[in-house]
RNA sequence: GGGCCGUUAGCUCAACGGGUAGAGCUCCGGACUUUUAAUCCGGCGGAGCGGGUUCGAGUCCUGCACGGCCCA
Protein backbone atom coordinates (compact mmCIF):
# COMPACT_ATOMS: atom_id res chain seq x y z
CA UNK A 1 0.00 0.00 0.00
CA UNK A 2 2.97 2.10 -0.30
CA UNK A 3 2.73 4.89 -2.54
CA UNK A 4 4.90 4.77 -4.96
CA UNK A 5 8.41 7.07 -4.91
CA UNK A 6 10.30 8.10 -7.77
CA UNK A 7 11.30 5.19 -10.37
CA UNK A 8 14.67 6.27 -11.18
CA UNK A 9 15.94 7.02 -7.54
CA UNK A 10 17.38 3.03 -6.92
CA UNK A 11 18.89 3.91 -3.55
CA UNK A 12 16.35 6.77 -2.80
CA UNK A 13 13.32 4.36 -3.55
CA UNK A 14 14.97 1.98 -1.04
CA UNK A 15 15.40 4.31 1.67
CA UNK A 16 11.88 5.93 1.31
CA UNK A 17 10.41 2.24 1.61
CA UNK A 18 12.35 1.78 4.91
CA UNK A 19 11.02 4.37 6.74
CA UNK A 20 7.51 4.10 5.21
CA UNK A 21 7.77 0.80 7.03
CA UNK A 22 8.64 1.97 10.33
CA UNK A 23 5.72 4.40 9.89
CA UNK A 24 3.06 1.87 9.31
CA UNK A 25 5.05 -0.37 11.82
CA UNK A 26 4.53 2.74 14.33
CA UNK A 27 1.20 2.86 13.62
CA UNK A 28 0.65 -0.35 13.89
CA UNK A 29 1.74 -0.35 17.23
CA UNK A 30 -0.73 2.56 18.12
CA UNK A 31 1.98 5.38 18.14
CA UNK A 32 0.74 8.28 16.56
CA UNK A 33 3.77 9.60 13.99
CA UNK A 34 2.27 12.91 13.64
CA UNK A 35 0.95 13.78 17.40
CA UNK A 36 -0.99 16.86 18.02
CA UNK A 37 -0.28 19.05 21.10
CA UNK A 38 2.75 17.59 22.53
CA UNK A 39 3.95 20.55 25.38
CA UNK A 40 7.39 21.79 24.40
CA UNK A 41 8.63 24.32 27.27
CA UNK A 42 12.22 25.28 26.71
CA UNK A 43 13.46 26.90 23.62
CA UNK A 44 16.65 25.33 22.67
CA UNK A 45 18.26 28.68 22.40
CA UNK A 46 17.12 29.98 25.72
CA UNK A 47 18.59 26.55 27.79
CA UNK A 48 22.18 27.33 26.04
CA UNK A 49 22.16 30.87 26.90
CA UNK A 50 21.42 30.25 30.41
CA UNK A 51 23.36 27.20 30.99
CA UNK A 52 26.07 26.95 28.72
CA UNK A 53 28.78 28.72 30.69
CA UNK A 54 27.12 26.89 34.13
CA UNK A 55 27.76 22.94 35.45
CA UNK A 56 31.08 21.30 35.58
CA UNK A 57 31.06 17.90 33.42
CA UNK A 58 29.31 15.36 35.11
CA UNK A 59 27.20 18.08 37.24
CA UNK A 60 23.52 17.43 37.22
CA UNK A 61 21.46 21.01 37.51
CA UNK A 62 18.84 19.94 39.49
CA UNK A 63 16.42 22.05 36.97
CA UNK A 64 14.07 19.59 34.37
CA UNK A 65 13.34 20.95 30.58
CA UNK A 66 11.33 19.67 27.44
CA UNK A 67 12.84 20.44 24.31
CA UNK A 68 11.91 19.69 21.18
CA UNK A 69 14.01 19.92 17.64
CA UNK A 70 14.98 18.11 14.73
CA UNK A 71 17.38 14.98 15.29
CA UNK A 72 20.37 16.36 13.16
CA UNK A 73 23.12 13.78 14.82
CA UNK A 74 22.72 10.18 16.53
CA UNK A 75 25.85 8.33 18.50
CA UNK A 76 24.55 4.78 19.29
CA UNK A 77 26.43 2.95 21.93
CA UNK A 78 24.59 -0.07 22.48
CA UNK A 79 22.39 0.75 25.70
CA UNK A 80 23.12 4.31 25.73
CA UNK A 81 22.23 6.59 22.51
CA UNK A 82 23.64 10.33 22.34
CA UNK A 83 20.82 12.30 20.16
CA UNK A 84 21.99 15.79 19.03
CA UNK A 85 18.65 18.17 18.11
CA UNK A 86 18.55 21.26 16.55
CA UNK A 87 16.19 23.86 16.69
CA UNK A 88 16.92 26.89 14.71
CA UNK A 89 20.85 27.53 14.85
CA UNK A 90 20.81 25.88 19.02
CA UNK A 91 21.56 22.19 19.17
CA UNK A 92 21.59 19.82 22.10
CA UNK A 93 22.46 16.64 23.19
CA UNK A 94 20.18 14.29 24.59
CA UNK A 95 21.10 11.35 26.34
CA UNK A 96 19.01 8.50 25.81
CA UNK A 97 19.78 5.37 28.89
CA UNK A 98 18.52 1.46 29.08
CA UNK A 99 18.32 1.58 32.57
CA UNK A 100 16.30 5.55 32.59
CA UNK A 101 14.00 4.27 29.59
CA UNK A 102 13.57 0.66 29.42
CA UNK A 103 13.53 -1.57 26.79
CA UNK A 104 10.20 0.12 25.01
CA UNK A 105 11.66 3.81 25.48
CA UNK A 106 14.93 2.76 23.94
CA UNK A 107 13.37 0.85 21.29
CA UNK A 108 11.77 3.89 20.02
CA UNK A 109 14.64 6.23 20.46
CA UNK A 110 16.65 3.05 18.39
CA UNK A 111 14.20 3.46 15.75
CA UNK A 112 14.20 6.94 15.04
CA UNK A 113 15.52 8.37 11.87
CA UNK A 114 17.80 11.41 11.42
CA UNK A 115 15.72 14.22 10.07
CA UNK A 116 12.83 13.22 12.62
CA UNK A 117 11.05 16.00 14.66
CA UNK A 118 11.63 14.52 18.38
CA UNK A 119 10.46 15.85 21.50
CA UNK A 120 12.67 14.83 24.96
CA UNK A 121 12.12 15.48 28.64
CA UNK A 122 14.33 15.28 31.49
CA UNK A 123 17.11 16.66 33.70
CA UNK A 124 19.64 19.10 31.96
CA UNK A 125 22.79 17.58 33.34
CA UNK A 126 26.81 17.99 31.77
CA UNK A 127 28.27 15.12 30.44
CA UNK A 128 31.26 14.01 31.91
CA UNK A 129 33.22 15.18 28.36
CA UNK A 130 31.64 18.58 28.96
CA UNK A 131 28.48 18.53 26.93
CA UNK A 132 25.37 20.35 27.85
CA UNK A 133 22.69 17.67 27.83
CA UNK A 134 18.96 16.55 28.51
CA UNK A 135 19.17 13.43 30.25
CA UNK A 136 15.92 11.88 28.97
CA UNK A 137 12.71 10.53 30.76
CA UNK A 138 11.20 11.07 27.72
CA UNK A 139 11.85 10.84 23.81
CA UNK A 140 9.46 11.30 21.63
CA UNK A 141 8.54 11.44 17.99
CA UNK A 142 6.47 13.99 16.85
CA UNK A 143 7.46 14.66 13.15
CA UNK A 144 8.68 11.36 11.20
CA UNK A 145 11.00 12.07 8.14
CA UNK A 146 10.51 9.88 5.45
CA UNK A 147 13.22 10.91 3.31
CA UNK A 148 17.07 10.64 4.19
CA UNK A 149 18.44 14.39 4.76
CA UNK A 150 22.08 15.08 3.03
CA UNK A 151 25.28 14.72 4.22
CA UNK A 152 25.74 15.87 8.13
CA UNK A 153 29.08 17.10 7.24
CA UNK A 154 29.31 18.83 3.57
CA UNK A 155 25.01 19.40 3.79
CA UNK A 156 24.33 20.35 0.11
CA UNK A 157 25.80 21.88 -2.29
CA UNK A 158 23.82 21.66 -5.78
CA UNK A 159 22.72 24.94 -6.14
CA UNK A 160 19.60 23.90 -7.75
CA UNK A 161 18.59 21.75 -4.87
CA UNK A 162 19.51 24.64 -2.31
CA UNK A 163 16.97 26.66 -4.63
CA UNK A 164 14.46 24.25 -5.17
CA UNK A 165 14.67 22.54 -1.68
CA UNK A 166 15.23 25.54 0.22
CA UNK A 167 13.76 23.14 3.44
CA UNK A 168 16.67 20.91 2.71
CA UNK A 169 19.28 23.84 2.59
CA UNK A 170 17.53 25.57 5.17
CA UNK A 171 17.96 22.53 7.84
CA UNK A 172 21.45 21.54 6.75
CA UNK A 173 23.16 24.71 5.94
CA UNK A 174 23.95 27.52 8.82
CA UNK A 175 25.36 29.89 6.26
CA UNK A 176 21.72 29.69 4.35
CA UNK A 177 20.25 30.33 7.81
CA UNK A 178 22.53 33.29 8.65
CA UNK A 179 21.38 35.05 5.70
CA UNK A 180 17.82 34.72 6.44
CA UNK A 181 18.60 36.27 9.66
CA UNK A 182 20.45 39.30 8.64
CA UNK A 183 17.81 39.52 5.88
CA UNK A 184 14.67 39.52 8.99
CA UNK A 185 16.80 42.01 10.64
CA UNK A 186 17.19 43.86 7.70
CA UNK A 187 13.70 44.69 7.05
CA UNK A 188 13.15 45.13 10.99
CA UNK A 189 15.98 47.85 11.00
CA UNK A 190 14.35 49.78 8.25
CA UNK A 191 10.92 49.87 9.93
CA UNK A 192 12.06 51.09 12.73
CA UNK A 193 14.63 53.64 11.25
CA UNK A 194 11.22 55.10 9.38
CA UNK A 195 8.95 54.55 12.06
CA UNK A 196 10.94 56.37 14.99
CA UNK A 197 10.91 59.70 12.02
CA UNK A 198 7.04 59.45 12.14
CA UNK A 199 6.67 57.76 8.56
CA UNK A 200 3.03 55.63 8.85
CA UNK A 201 3.48 52.33 6.86
CA UNK A 202 1.26 50.91 4.20
CA UNK A 203 -0.05 48.64 1.56
CA UNK A 204 -0.94 49.81 -1.78
CA UNK A 205 -2.01 47.74 -4.43
CA UNK A 206 0.01 44.98 -6.38
CA UNK A 207 -2.57 44.95 -8.71
CA UNK A 208 -2.43 47.87 -11.05
CA UNK A 209 -4.62 49.01 -14.17
CA UNK A 210 -1.79 51.24 -15.11
CA UNK A 211 1.65 49.67 -14.88
CA UNK A 212 3.78 52.79 -13.33
CA UNK A 213 6.56 54.49 -11.37
CA UNK A 214 9.07 52.45 -12.96
CA UNK A 215 10.94 52.05 -16.81
CA UNK A 216 10.32 47.94 -16.78
CA UNK A 217 8.17 45.55 -18.14
CA UNK A 218 5.52 44.44 -16.39
CA UNK A 219 3.47 40.95 -15.65
CA UNK A 220 0.12 40.89 -17.32
CA UNK A 221 -2.58 39.33 -15.48
CA UNK A 222 -6.77 39.39 -15.71
CA UNK A 223 -9.99 39.66 -13.41
CA UNK A 224 -12.50 38.16 -14.55
CA UNK A 225 -15.38 39.70 -12.75
CA UNK A 226 -14.53 42.85 -13.89
CA UNK A 227 -13.16 41.14 -17.58
CA UNK A 228 -10.06 43.46 -17.47
CA UNK A 229 -6.12 43.37 -17.88
CA UNK A 230 -4.08 44.05 -14.71
CA UNK A 231 -0.63 44.17 -13.76
CA UNK A 232 1.60 43.30 -11.12
CA UNK A 233 3.05 46.38 -9.67
CA UNK A 234 6.40 47.52 -11.24
CA UNK A 235 6.63 49.78 -8.46
CA UNK A 236 4.78 51.80 -5.60
CA UNK A 237 5.20 54.56 -6.31
CA UNK A 238 2.33 56.15 -7.21
CA UNK A 239 0.23 55.11 -5.11
CA UNK A 240 2.38 56.18 -2.63
CA UNK A 241 2.64 59.48 -3.90
CA UNK A 242 -1.31 60.01 -4.24
CA UNK A 243 -1.25 59.16 -0.48
CA UNK A 244 1.09 62.47 -0.02
CA UNK A 245 -1.38 64.42 -1.88
CA UNK A 246 -3.92 63.12 0.64
CA UNK A 247 -2.23 64.12 3.56
CA UNK A 248 0.03 61.60 4.42
CA UNK A 249 2.92 63.51 4.85
CA UNK A 250 5.52 60.47 5.31
CA UNK A 251 4.38 56.91 4.27
CA UNK A 252 6.48 54.16 3.15
CA UNK A 253 5.79 50.95 1.77
CA UNK A 254 8.22 47.90 2.05
CA UNK A 255 6.75 45.00 -0.48
CA UNK A 256 7.24 42.84 -3.64
CA UNK A 257 7.26 44.37 -6.89
CA UNK A 258 7.38 42.21 -10.38
CA UNK A 259 9.13 42.96 -13.47
CA UNK A 260 9.07 40.66 -16.77
CA UNK A 261 12.62 40.78 -17.70
CA UNK A 262 15.64 37.96 -18.04
CA UNK A 263 16.71 36.19 -14.96
CA UNK A 264 20.36 36.99 -13.52
CA UNK A 265 22.75 36.57 -10.84
CA UNK A 266 21.34 40.29 -9.86
CA UNK A 267 17.93 39.90 -11.53
CA UNK A 268 14.93 38.01 -9.77
CA UNK A 269 11.20 38.49 -11.42
CA UNK A 270 9.67 39.50 -8.22
CA UNK A 271 12.00 41.50 -5.60
CA UNK A 272 11.38 43.69 -2.41
CA UNK A 273 11.40 47.58 -2.60
CA UNK A 274 11.60 50.04 0.24
CA UNK A 275 9.81 52.95 -0.51
CA UNK A 276 9.49 56.45 1.02
CA UNK A 277 8.28 59.62 0.56
CA UNK A 278 8.39 62.85 2.97
CA UNK A 279 6.73 66.24 2.37
CA UNK A 280 8.98 68.90 2.71
CA UNK A 281 11.99 67.02 2.04
CA UNK A 282 14.58 67.26 -0.69
CA UNK A 283 16.49 64.92 -2.26
CA UNK A 284 19.64 66.32 -0.08
CA UNK A 285 17.50 65.36 3.00
CA UNK A 286 16.95 61.87 1.60
CA UNK A 287 20.32 60.96 1.15
CA UNK A 288 20.92 61.68 5.17
CA UNK A 289 17.41 59.20 5.52
CA UNK A 290 19.38 56.75 3.21
CA UNK A 291 22.62 56.70 4.84
CA UNK A 292 20.64 55.92 8.01
CA UNK A 293 18.92 53.53 6.64
CA UNK A 294 21.67 51.48 5.23
CA UNK A 295 24.04 52.45 8.32
CA UNK A 296 21.30 51.44 10.59
CA UNK A 297 20.36 47.98 9.02
CA UNK A 298 24.31 47.12 9.08
CA UNK A 299 24.49 47.64 12.76
CA UNK A 300 21.24 45.94 13.22
CA UNK A 301 22.24 42.82 11.09
CA UNK A 302 25.69 42.18 11.27
CA UNK A 303 26.68 44.51 14.12
CA UNK A 304 29.26 46.97 12.26
CA UNK A 305 29.29 49.19 9.35
CA UNK A 306 32.98 48.10 8.27
CA UNK A 307 32.19 45.31 6.06
CA UNK A 308 33.66 43.10 3.57
CA UNK A 309 32.26 42.45 0.21
CA UNK A 310 33.49 39.99 -2.57
CA UNK A 311 36.88 39.66 -0.23
CA UNK A 312 37.49 43.38 -0.77
CA UNK A 313 36.49 45.90 2.56
CA UNK A 314 33.35 48.19 2.20
CA UNK A 315 32.92 50.93 5.02
CA UNK A 316 29.45 52.22 5.24
CA UNK A 317 29.87 54.90 8.05
CA UNK A 318 30.26 58.29 7.89
CA UNK A 319 28.69 60.75 5.11
CA UNK A 320 28.86 59.30 1.76
CA UNK A 321 30.43 61.38 -0.88
CA UNK A 322 27.99 63.12 -3.57
CA UNK A 323 28.98 63.21 -6.92
CA UNK A 324 27.40 64.55 -10.53
CA UNK A 325 27.12 61.95 -13.55
CA UNK A 326 28.17 64.54 -15.58
CA UNK A 327 31.56 65.11 -13.55
CA UNK A 328 31.90 61.39 -13.16
CA UNK A 329 31.47 60.64 -16.69
CA UNK A 330 33.83 63.43 -17.94
CA UNK A 331 36.40 61.96 -15.75
CA UNK A 332 35.88 58.11 -17.20
CA UNK A 333 35.71 59.82 -20.89
CA UNK A 334 38.69 62.11 -20.40
CA UNK A 335 36.18 64.56 -21.88
CA UNK A 336 36.06 68.24 -19.66
CA UNK A 337 33.78 69.41 -22.26
CA UNK A 338 31.37 66.34 -22.59
CA UNK A 339 27.79 68.39 -21.58
CA UNK A 340 24.05 67.87 -22.66
CA UNK A 341 24.21 70.55 -24.44
CA UNK A 342 26.58 68.73 -27.23
CA UNK A 343 25.43 68.15 -30.81
CA UNK A 344 23.92 64.23 -30.10
CA UNK A 345 26.51 63.31 -32.52
CA UNK A 346 29.44 64.26 -30.37
CA UNK A 347 28.11 62.41 -28.28
CA UNK A 348 27.58 59.29 -30.01
CA UNK A 349 31.08 59.52 -30.89
CA UNK A 350 31.96 59.18 -27.35
CA UNK A 351 29.48 56.31 -26.91
CA UNK A 352 31.67 54.46 -30.37
CA UNK A 353 34.99 55.35 -28.86
CA UNK A 354 34.07 53.31 -25.84
CA UNK A 355 32.02 50.48 -27.09
CA UNK A 356 28.85 51.74 -26.21
CA UNK A 357 26.11 50.66 -27.85
CA UNK A 358 23.32 53.36 -28.59
CA UNK A 359 20.08 53.78 -30.33
CA UNK A 360 18.56 56.27 -32.54
CA UNK A 361 16.39 58.14 -30.49
CA UNK A 362 18.61 58.24 -27.47
CA UNK A 363 19.43 61.87 -26.70
CA UNK A 364 21.77 63.39 -24.56
CA UNK A 365 20.39 62.49 -21.61
CA UNK A 366 20.46 58.74 -22.45
CA UNK A 367 23.56 58.39 -23.72
CA UNK A 368 25.44 60.11 -20.73
CA UNK A 369 23.52 57.75 -18.60
CA UNK A 370 24.79 54.77 -20.98
CA UNK A 371 27.79 55.96 -20.85
CA UNK A 372 27.81 56.15 -16.76
CA UNK A 373 26.23 52.89 -16.77
CA UNK A 374 29.00 50.76 -18.92
CA UNK A 375 32.19 53.24 -17.72
CA UNK A 376 31.81 54.41 -14.36
CA UNK A 377 28.96 52.33 -11.90
CA UNK A 378 30.98 49.35 -11.30
CA UNK A 379 33.65 50.83 -10.71
CA UNK A 380 32.65 52.90 -7.63
CA UNK A 381 33.39 50.46 -4.58
CA UNK A 382 32.67 52.67 -1.71
CA UNK A 383 29.57 54.36 -0.79
CA UNK A 384 29.06 57.42 -3.26
CA UNK A 385 25.54 59.60 -4.21
CA UNK A 386 25.36 59.84 -7.90
CA UNK A 387 24.11 62.80 -8.46
CA UNK A 388 21.66 64.99 -11.02
CA UNK A 389 20.39 62.59 -13.67
CA UNK A 390 19.47 63.84 -16.99
CA UNK A 391 15.49 64.84 -17.31
CA UNK A 392 15.14 62.67 -20.04
CA UNK A 393 15.77 59.50 -17.89
CA UNK A 394 13.57 60.56 -14.85
CA UNK A 395 10.52 61.20 -15.62
CA UNK A 396 9.10 61.16 -11.91
CA UNK A 397 12.04 63.70 -10.87
CA UNK A 398 11.56 67.29 -10.20
CA UNK A 399 13.94 69.48 -12.51
CA UNK A 400 16.95 70.56 -10.62
CA UNK A 401 16.27 73.94 -9.19
CA UNK A 402 19.88 75.38 -11.02
CA UNK A 403 19.76 73.20 -14.02
CA UNK A 404 16.62 72.59 -15.91
CA UNK A 405 18.43 69.67 -17.87
CA UNK A 406 18.94 67.42 -15.63
CA UNK A 407 17.07 66.39 -12.03
CA UNK A 408 17.06 66.15 -8.64
CA UNK A 409 17.73 62.84 -8.42
CA UNK A 410 20.23 60.70 -6.90
CA UNK A 411 21.18 56.92 -6.71
CA UNK A 412 23.16 55.52 -3.93
CA UNK A 413 25.98 53.05 -5.65
CA UNK A 414 28.13 50.51 -3.36
CA UNK A 415 30.35 47.86 -4.39
CA UNK A 416 29.42 49.17 -8.40
CA UNK A 417 25.88 48.27 -7.78
CA UNK A 418 22.84 50.64 -7.51
CA UNK A 419 21.29 50.10 -3.95
CA UNK A 420 18.50 52.63 -4.76
CA UNK A 421 17.03 55.41 -6.41
CA UNK A 422 15.76 58.52 -5.26
CA UNK A 423 14.63 62.21 -5.70
CA UNK A 424 12.91 65.51 -4.97
CA UNK A 425 9.70 64.37 -6.59
CA UNK A 426 8.14 66.12 -9.59
CA UNK A 427 5.09 67.67 -7.89
CA UNK A 428 4.09 70.33 -10.96
CA UNK A 429 0.97 68.77 -12.64
CA UNK A 430 1.83 70.52 -15.58
CA UNK A 431 5.46 69.36 -16.48
CA UNK A 432 4.22 65.58 -14.93
CA UNK A 433 1.71 65.64 -17.77
CA UNK A 434 4.82 66.79 -20.90
CA UNK A 435 6.67 63.72 -19.50
CA UNK A 436 4.39 61.32 -19.26
CA UNK A 437 2.99 61.91 -22.48
CA UNK A 438 6.26 61.86 -23.93
CA UNK A 439 7.17 58.47 -21.83
CA UNK A 440 3.73 57.74 -23.56
CA UNK A 441 4.88 58.33 -27.27
CA UNK A 442 7.55 56.40 -26.86
CA UNK A 443 5.57 53.62 -25.32
CA UNK A 444 3.31 53.79 -28.83
CA UNK A 445 6.87 53.43 -30.50
CA UNK A 446 7.60 49.99 -29.19
CA UNK A 447 9.66 50.90 -25.64
CA UNK A 448 7.84 48.37 -23.73
CA UNK A 449 9.46 49.66 -20.62
CA UNK A 450 7.85 53.19 -21.20
CA UNK A 451 5.48 54.38 -18.65
CA UNK A 452 1.94 54.99 -19.56
CA UNK A 453 0.13 58.59 -19.01
CA UNK A 454 -1.96 57.65 -15.44
CA UNK A 455 -4.34 60.05 -15.43
CA UNK A 456 -5.85 59.25 -12.21
CA UNK A 457 -2.38 59.75 -10.86
CA UNK A 458 -2.36 63.10 -12.31
CA UNK A 459 -5.49 64.22 -11.06
CA UNK A 460 -4.05 63.40 -7.83
CA UNK A 461 -0.96 65.63 -8.62
CA UNK A 462 -3.42 68.63 -9.87
CA UNK A 463 -5.51 69.08 -6.59
CA UNK A 464 -1.96 69.88 -4.92
CA UNK A 465 0.80 68.08 -3.63
CA UNK A 466 3.65 69.27 -0.88
CA UNK A 467 7.24 69.16 -2.33
CA UNK A 468 8.74 66.05 -0.93
CA UNK A 469 11.30 63.62 -1.13
CA UNK A 470 11.38 60.42 -2.23
CA UNK A 471 13.55 57.04 -1.60
CA UNK A 472 13.31 53.37 -3.73
CA UNK A 473 15.64 51.13 -1.74
CA UNK A 474 16.49 47.59 -3.15
CA UNK A 475 16.13 45.47 -0.20
CA UNK A 476 17.77 42.22 -1.78
CA UNK A 477 20.87 43.75 -2.81
CA UNK A 478 21.06 45.57 0.73
CA UNK A 479 20.88 42.13 2.27
CA UNK A 480 23.35 40.97 -0.71
CA UNK A 481 25.67 43.08 0.47
CA UNK A 482 25.26 43.03 4.68
CA UNK A 483 25.42 38.90 3.78
CA UNK A 484 28.45 39.02 1.55
CA UNK A 485 26.27 37.13 -0.84
CA UNK A 486 26.97 37.40 -5.23
CA UNK A 487 23.81 36.31 -6.03
CA UNK A 488 20.23 37.41 -5.47
CA UNK A 489 19.01 33.67 -5.59
CA UNK A 490 20.83 33.46 -1.83
CA UNK A 491 18.59 36.22 -0.48
CA UNK A 492 15.46 34.91 -1.58
CA UNK A 493 13.86 32.43 -0.13
CA UNK A 494 12.26 30.85 -2.75
CA UNK A 495 13.77 32.34 -6.20
CA UNK A 496 12.01 31.96 -9.66
CA UNK A 497 13.16 29.23 -11.86
CA UNK A 498 11.96 27.03 -14.18
CA UNK A 499 9.72 24.17 -13.31
CA UNK A 500 11.00 20.74 -12.85
C1' G B 1 17.32 34.86 -27.21
C1' G B 2 23.04 33.77 -28.14
C1' G B 3 27.88 31.67 -26.42
C1' C B 4 30.58 28.65 -22.96
C1' C B 5 30.38 25.09 -18.93
C1' G B 6 28.01 21.44 -15.91
C1' U B 7 24.61 16.97 -14.67
C1' U B 8 28.52 10.02 -11.89
C1' A B 9 25.26 6.38 -5.21
C1' G B 10 20.44 9.77 -0.73
C1' C B 11 24.75 13.78 0.11
C1' U B 12 29.97 15.49 -0.91
C1' C B 13 33.55 14.21 -4.37
C1' A B 14 37.08 10.86 -7.53
C1' A B 15 39.15 8.02 -11.55
C1' C B 16 40.50 6.48 -17.06
C1' G B 17 44.18 7.44 -24.37
C1' G B 18 36.86 4.34 -25.38
C1' G B 19 37.55 -1.82 -22.39
C1' U B 20 32.79 -4.69 -16.41
C1' A B 21 32.86 2.84 -12.14
C1' G B 22 35.79 4.12 -6.58
C1' A B 23 35.91 6.75 -1.66
C1' G B 24 33.92 9.31 2.70
C1' C B 25 29.34 10.31 4.95
C1' U B 26 24.36 8.23 4.96
C1' C B 27 21.66 3.54 5.02
C1' C B 28 21.21 -1.95 6.62
C1' G B 29 23.29 -6.04 10.05
C1' G B 30 26.65 -6.89 14.37
C1' A B 31 29.74 -5.09 19.01
C1' C B 32 29.76 -1.16 22.55
C1' U B 33 26.31 2.73 29.11
C1' U B 34 29.64 9.43 28.50
C1' U B 35 29.95 10.20 22.80
C1' U B 36 31.29 15.05 20.00
C1' A B 37 31.58 14.06 12.02
C1' A B 38 32.05 8.45 18.27
C1' U B 39 34.80 3.93 17.16
C1' C B 40 35.37 -1.21 15.30
C1' C B 41 33.60 -5.49 11.92
C1' G B 42 30.45 -6.87 7.74
C1' G B 43 26.99 -5.47 3.77
C1' C B 44 23.48 -2.87 0.07
C1' G B 45 23.47 1.05 -3.50
C1' G B 46 25.11 4.69 -9.29
C1' A B 47 26.30 7.39 -15.15
C1' G B 48 19.82 13.41 -16.33
C1' C B 49 16.65 11.65 -20.74
C1' G B 50 16.75 10.07 -26.11
C1' G B 51 19.34 9.00 -30.70
C1' G B 52 24.12 7.92 -33.25
C1' U B 53 29.47 6.18 -34.09
C1' U B 54 32.07 1.68 -32.28
C1' C B 55 33.35 -5.23 -31.38
C1' G B 56 32.66 -2.18 -26.94
C1' A B 57 30.42 4.62 -24.72
C1' G B 58 30.00 7.51 -18.16
C1' U B 59 34.09 8.89 -21.72
C1' C B 60 33.34 10.62 -28.85
C1' C B 61 29.07 12.98 -31.94
C1' U B 62 23.98 14.73 -31.70
C1' G B 63 18.92 16.24 -29.90
C1' C B 64 16.24 17.38 -25.44
C1' A B 65 15.61 18.75 -20.13
C1' C B 66 17.36 21.37 -15.95
C1' G B 67 21.11 24.42 -13.80
C1' G B 68 25.53 27.85 -13.69
C1' C B 69 28.48 31.89 -15.82
C1' C B 70 28.97 35.66 -19.61
C1' C B 71 26.45 38.56 -23.34
C1' A B 72 21.64 40.87 -25.31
Amino acid sequence: MDPPTEPDGGRLDELISDRRRKLSALRAAGVDPYPAGVRVPDRLAAIRETWDDRLEAGEASGTNVGVAGRLVLRRGHGKLVFLVLREGDAELQVMAQLDVLGEPGMAAVTGLDVGDWVAAEGELIRSRRGELTVQARGVTLIGKSLRPLPDKWHGVRDLETRFRQRYVDLAVNADARRVFAIRSRVTAALRAELTDRGYVEVETPLLHPIPGGATAKPFVTHHDALDIDLYLRIAPELYLKRLVAGGMTRVFEIGRVFRNEGLSPRHNPEFTMLESYEAHADYADIMQLTQALVQRSAVESVGTTSLEYAGRPVELGGDWPRRTMLDLVREATGRDDLDYDLPVDVLRKVCAEHDVGVEDAWGTGKLVLELYEKLVEHALWDPTFVVDYPVEVSPLARRHRDDPRVTERFEPIVAGRELGNAFTELTDPVDQRERLEGQSRARAAGDEEAMAVDEDYLRAMEFGMPPMGGLGLGVDRLVMLLADVQTIRDVVLFPTLRPE
